[in-house]
DNA sequence: TTGTTGATGTGACCAAAGTCACCATAGAAA
DNA sequence: TTTCTATGGTGACTTTGGTCACATCAACAA
């Protein structure tokens, strides 16, 4: 019988060579977490390595005064960058990571990773397109707040919200988007009603039509 | 005869191990910008990994229309994180590069990257120590631009400057802040002149003193 | 000397976004 | 039913930062 663990990896994983599935599915262990749950906090030590399998989660950068801000989504097949090297450094958390809704990962020791990087060519090509592509959300974040106006921002978000939830009922309050992007829920309504005056989107109680 | 790229090496990067270095020394080759100099344009395809042995370059995210932002220094023993992954890929660069000051390179082929990664346990530590400190300066970038004012990041700005260059006299203008903050040049102005009348710095022409 | 250039100072004005105060309403809870 | 709470709408005002139009001033070349 194919064990739970093994399942995910070759599903989510299907790239990896089969020595290294069968390892990690030796040393990997799993832990899931409820919606809207903590899933890191900005300051934890990083025990291990995480890999998303299932669910979805979001990653926020913390101010020092209370402020969070939205960068990207964890989805399944990818990790969480930092645990990758701070975990090998035994560093902190610089990010914050939430549940959005039911998420397993799957838990790997942070004494594997010298070992998996030297010996699994396929699990060094993971973590450098895990590093790059990270990078690369990072640099358009960076776009975003620099370049745009909230705006376009807000435009991007829901584009970004419908991509990733395929549907085109948003349910999220005006109040979550205000905190995600960093800015207040009046702004945040304003902006939105203007959308809806061009035609872009449909204001409903509790969730947001997107029209485009 | 030793060669000046094994000086470099041995100088600049102590902490590879000897055989490495050897290996750097008969493929790497040098090549030096001018002060101003582009080192790399957003867009340009990466041909090799690029060390910094001398000198200094700043890095810049440009806007599609045409605006340019400042996110860090590269300094002697730093690598472009960017060509450490994209040039295994065939990527274009995300960011632009410019020479500060006279500046040396090492330019290393990107065929050699999957080699030196799985063989050479110091490179692989170098790749994923210059991937964590990049994505955390990056980090610091995005925490710069949505939870602090323009007066911060210009405080900010100066201080690192003045940490990086070792002297009180920034000899940089008015204009070029501007640039690399993405504001114009009359509200740096006036946010110097305030940071003046509080005695932080003292504002001469073609320089600015720093008094913190 | 004179003209030119680059760096800086400054007032007036504008636009984007944040803040405050308050209202309206739907839906759940009592 | 009434009450409470979460959500959303809106006007008035403030702050921050960007833009425009000029003025000044030092350095330097012609």
């Amino acid at each position: 019988m194919e064990s739970t663990i093994s399942q995910y990896i070759n599903t989510v994983f299907p790239q990896f060579e089969p020595v290294l599935k069968q390892l990690l599915a030796e040393v990997a262990t799993l832990k899931t977490f409820a919606a809207g749950e903590m899933m890191m906090e900005t300051g934890q030590y990083f025990k291990s390595t995480v890999l998303i399998v299932e669910g979805r989660a979001k990653l926020y950068r913390q101010g020092e005064e209370g402020g969070e801000f939205f960068m990207y989504y964890l989805e399944p097949g990818n990790a969480c960058a930092l645990s990758l090297i701070c975990a090998t450094k035994r560093e902190t958390s610089e990010v914050m990571a939430k549940a959005l809704e039911a998420t397993t990962v799957l838990m790997i020791p942070i004494g594997m990773m010298d070992d998996l990087m030297k010996n699994y060519k396929t699990w060094y090509y993971f973590v450098l397109e895990t590093y790059r592509s990270r990078f690369q959300e990072l640099l358009e974040v960076i776009d975003g707040v620099t370049f745009k106006g909230l705006d376009e921002r807000l435009m991007f978000y829901l584009g970004n919200q419908y991509k990733k939830l395929k549907t085109r009922q948003l349910s999220i309050t005006h109040q979550e988007i205000a905190t995600d992007l960093n800015s207040s829920r009046e702004v945040i309504s304003r902006l939105l009603k203007k959308m809806e005056q061009r035609g872009e989107l449909s204001l409903q109680r509790n969730y947001i039509e997107w029209l485009k």
